[in-house]
DNA sequence: TTGAAAATGTAGCCAAGGCTACATACTGTG
DNA sequence: CACAGTATGTAGCCTTGGCTACATTTTCAA
């Protein structure tokens, strides 16, 4: 994903004032929304290679097989996204012999990781019950700002 | 959204249980996966009416222009998914007429705009600093569960 | 009242992420 | 060692959500 050739073109329609609207444009909201649509892009990168990283710690491997399996997608479409993520440099494959992440993608994965155990502890610490905390840390994590995960680690740690 | 004709198939490949595989399968974790990409399907719809009912209430009338403008898209990407709102029953729309939610439109734009807010309000209760909850909020509201969602209201509601 | 500007709508293209069906490589057992 | 049964990989199709370019309506100011 990333800065895939598409994209956001920065000069769109110029969109021309317009007299009759009353409301102000409000080109803030526009990048709230544009961020937050943007953001999701990296989301299914982010879940591959957590999986990946975790299959190859527990089992010395990563199959194409089994990430499928464990991502709830038919065979083919995880394939499909394991040659993306190879496209991008984040993971190296070679036919018929398992996944395993590059330096970068290790380190996604890391961060990822990282996201995900402190969205889970915060929703834990509000009060979420376990099993919703786990189920929507899953959607959540990849939609956490920096800013908004450092403040739920100083949360946690204030609560201890 | 809800439910296209394609869909996740419920009888996908029998994926058999592979022998080599030290990995116990966890169903679970796909079920898990699964639920937050199909959860992710409506968030812009809700988007969308939210946005159709705020420029109702604000102007009046929510002309495709603005909406386009507001959501940071061109303004054919726009009516393209306008088109679909009302292929769904949730917007009702005239050409060169402004968009109006149905019944049902409104009360998703109603709850969308509920569960918004306490996820904002959440934020700030745990210390996130304003900018950054309204930033992430746009995108973590469609990812929290009716029962995440009640959690966070007890807890708002403990602190006052 | 008329004509240019703005808004609206249409057509066609693209990539991501899914799927099914089919083809090929591996692997382990008999 | 051969071959059946997995695992892998390929092809082709679909929908969503974007975009640009072009066409058509409305509107408003002269």
């Amino acid at each position: 994903m990333s800065e895939s050739p598409r994209g956001r073109s920065p000069e769109r329609t110029p969109d021309s004032p317009g007299k009759r609207a009353e409301l102000p444009a409000e080109p803030t909201q526009a990048s709230r929304f544009g961020k937050a649509r943007t953001a999701q892009s990296g989301a299914l990168m982010e879940d591959y290679v957590e999986l990946i990283s975790d299959l190859i710690s527990a089992g010395g491997e990563a199959r194409p097989t089994d990430i499928a399996r464990r991502l709830g997608v038919s065979h083919p479409t995880a394939i499909k996204t394991i040659a993306r993520l190879k496209r991008e440099g984040l993971a190296v494959a070679k036919p018929y012999r398992g996944v395993f992440l590059t330096e970068t993608g290790e380190q996604l994965a890391e961060r990822a990781r990282h996201r995900h155990r402190v969205v889970v502890d915060l929703l834990l610490a509000v009060g979420v019950p376990r099993e919703a905390a786990e189920l929507d840390a899953e959607g959540l994590e990849h939609h956490v700002s920096d800013a908004t995960l450092a403040a739920f680690g100083q949360f946690l740690r204030r609560m201890e």
